[in-house]
Order: C-alpha cells, then structure tokens, then sequence
DNA sequence: AACCTCAGCAACCGCCAGTAC
DNA sequence: TGTACTGGCGGTTGCTGAGGT
C-alpha cells in the first residue's frame, strides 16, 4: 500500500500568497501554535497544501526572522560554514540567527557561490583553488576517514550554536591570541612546553593557513611573554575560539576541578588587571558570574570535527591542568569536548597510554606523544584499532622525534 | 517603448528520518 | 514489525522587477 498523499493537491492553491491568506495563517497561529501542518489549513480556513502553509511560516511570516542585506560578517560565516557543512542549509541556518535556510541557500546560489568563483577561491575549502593540489592528497579515504596526517581545511569554531553573547563581554573585545597570551602568564610548571610542543605537532600538519589554528614558537622573550619557556600564542589565528567562548571552556573546565573558584577568581582577576579597569570589572564579573552559575558552555565541536577544534580543546583544558604531568598520569575523557548535536560529530581525547594520547573523531584520527618514548604495543591499547592507529602516524611519530 | 537578460527570491517537489499506532 | 503520518531538508522551478539594449 502507498503513501496517501499529504492532501489532494487538485483541489489546493498554488503560487503566490495573498494578503489575505498570510493573515488567516498567521491568525491562526498566534491562537493555536504551530504543529499539525496536515489539518492546519482547513482549520485556517486556507486552501492550501500543510506543507506550504509550513513553509510559509518558517520562511516569510514568523516574527523572529530578519530578511533583507546580509552583513559581511554573516556572509562570512555562510563562506567558512558552507567549507565545513557543504549545503546542509539548516545546520548553517542555526548559526546564523534570524535567517532562514532558505535565505541563505538563495544567497549562496544567486551571489556568494559566483563571489567566490570570480576570486578564484574554491568554495568547498575557502582556499584559493591555485594553491590546493591537483593530486587527491587531501581527500578523504574511502572509508571516509582520512589518512592520519590529512587534514580537514575547516573553519574556525567560533561558529559554535552556544556562542555566548559577547555583547554582555567586556573580554570578548580581546582576540583569542592574546587571551591565551594572557592565560599562559598565569601558568607554568614542569612539562607544560612538553603539551604545547605536542599540540604544536597537530597544529603543524595543518594545511590551511588562512584558518586553521597554528603556533609557532619564539625563543626570544616577547614582551607579552613574562616566563621564558612559554610560547607565544600569537598566530593563533583570530578566527579561532572567540575571548567569550575561551573564558566559558575555562570555566567549565575549572569547574570540575577541586577549588575551581578559587583558581577561577585568582585567574581572572589576574587576567584582566593588565586591562583597561573598566573592562576589567565587566569582564571579570562575568566571568566570575559565569562561572559561580552553571557553566554555560560545554564545548562545540561543528561536524566535520577537526584537528584545529579538538586541539583549541586541548589547549584550553592543558592550561588549567597543574602541569602536564598530571594530564598524562590520568585517564582523562574530554567527554564534554566532544559535542553531541543534531549536527555535530562525537570527538574524544583519550589518553591511550602514560604517554599518549589519542584524539578521535568520525572523520580524523591522530596520535601525539608527550616525550621521546613512543610507545610500544604493550603500552597501548590492545585493540586492533588502537594499533592500527599507531601504524599510520609514523608520519607524526618521526616528525615529533625529529622536533625533540 | 518594447524586448531581453539576469539576479533575487518565494514556493514547490520529492525524498528521508523519526514517530505513532 | 510494518505501515502510515509528519515534519524537515535540499534541489529546483518559476515569477518578478530592475537594468541594459
């Protein structure tokens, strides 16, 4: 037996709406809700097919929905979201409040795709097309999993649907390089440079300059630097993790430690003395309001999940741990970086061994070691996975070898 | 003034996943 | 467990108006 036909759409108009037919849908949807698409329209008195009124609604008649010129930052987020999401319209829709799927599909096929075709930028990686190789290096497997030193060209995550408000941030005007500049003065301790070189190493098998995270190290004091076995944060790209999101991860992940607020307090009182007092006083009142609530962020990974996301993750939590050593002497699940949305992809950092850790997602997979000792077999995980694992980042095991 | 082209946009269509029964 | 229903999504169509010839 077939599926009945939503409605007879003989006897159902078409086309355009009227007036007249925009204000019975929404009259009857200010008394009664949505939901019911099906039998709304005879209850509205509408000769119209369920799904059209549905569509109606969501993309012209509902109150909470801006139309008109889109601004270069919105145009912006639709670039890098569309690089990452490919046409998942919707997913792109939720980050960019007030607009619909739709708009932004219509945007992208009438002006955005043609935009970035005149200025030679390959729309499914933002990189200019004369720069991406014409082997498939890049690609992913055909298992859909790609080779371990792969990396995604993905956007930056401050595209992340729980994005704070940053207008309620005095800290959001500050750049996430020069947050983290500012966290790493209030941290030091054996084994931290041993972290960040590991974190360096994922960083530098990136291959998208203009928007994946890097760090490079300074041997030379910087003047933001205060410790001289600290690096400087500062290309970090400022696309990556906003001020606002870096503070909530921060305090979310101080939270779960043992006198979190102390640390809290002490950190971000700190934090912003350098800054103007002010700013100071908002942005530490709401970090502080922040944290003494319940944290409002877990953390947003957008699907395809990537190196540059996992490894902000990392970063961000290695800063709050005692040192590095504590890290590396405990299973530690970032069970809380690993977002699981409608949209997202599960990712998870694991520590695999006393030293290692694996960082796992659907589509990326890689191993980093926190000292020369690479691992063996026995101190891994005997899985078959696991090994199997270690096996194809001999790339990253050489490479981190050859660092040390 | 008439015609043509094209961008912008609303709306339609078919498909799919989740859910209820 | 299978079927029907429902809402949602993405691809596509077609209308409209502005601008050019």
């Amino acid at each position: 037996m077939g599926r009945t036909p939503c409605c007879n759409h003989e006897e159902m108009k078409k086309g355009a709406w009227t007036v007249e037919e925009d204000q019975k849908l929404v009259t009857y949807i200010q008394t009664h809700g949505t939901g019911s698409w099906r039998t709304m329209p005879q209850k509205a008195g509408l000769q119209r097919c369920g799904k059209s009124c549905r569509l109606r609604w969501f993309n012209y008649l509902r109150p909470d929905i801006k139309r008109g010129h889109l601004s270069e930052e919105e145009e912006q987020t639709i670039i890098r979201l569309h690089a990452a999401l490919g046409n998942r319209w919707s997913s792109i829709a939720k980050h960019l409040p007030m607009r619909t799927d739709n708009e932004i599909k219509n945007y992208w096929n009438s002006y955005l795709k043609k935009q970035l075709d005149i200025k030679g930028v390959d729309p499914f990686c933002t990189k200019p097309i004369s720069t991406i190789s014409s082997s498939s290096d890049s690609e992913p497997t055909t298992t859909g999993k790609p080779k371990s030193t792969d990396m995604y060209m993905v956007p930056s995550k401050n595209i992340g649907r729980h994005e704070p408000n940053t207008n309620q941030q005095g800290s959001s005007k500050l750049e996430s390089s020069q947050l983290l500049n500012k966290v790493a003065k209030n941290i030091a301790g054996p084994g931290y440079l041993d972290a960040v070189k590991s974190l360096k190493l994922v960083a530098d098998n990136s291959t998208n300059d203009d928007v994946v995270t890097k760090i490079e190290f300074e041997s030379k004091r910087d003047s933001v630097i205060q410790h001289s076995h600290e690096p400087n944060f500062s290309s970090i790209s400022s696309h990556s993790s906003t001020s606002a999101q870096l503070l909530n991860k921060m305090a979310t992940s101080l939270s779960q430690k043992a006198h979190g607020h102390e640390a809290a307090r002490a950190m971000f009182s700190k934090l912003m003395e350098s800054d103007g007092k002010s700013e100071a006083s908002s942005a530490n009142g709401h970090a502080l309001n922040l944290f003494e609530d319940e944290p409002k962020i877990t953390t947003i990974i957008d699907s395809p999940s990537s190196p540059t996301l996992i490894f902000n993750e990392v970063l961000t939590h290695s800063c709050f741990l005692d040192n590095w050593q504590c890290f590396s002497s405990n299973y530690i699940s970032f069970g809380n970086c690993g977002a699981s949305g409608d949209d997202s992809s599960v990712s998870e950092i694991n520590l695999r061994s006393s030293n290692s850790f694996c960082i796992e997602s659907h589509n990326y997979s890689t191993l980093c070691f926190l000292d020369e000792n690479v691992p063996s077999d026995s101190a891994a995980d005997k899985s078959d996975e696991y090994l199997n694992e270690i096996l194809t980042c001999e790339d990253e095991i050489s490479k981190y070898i050859q660092y040390l």
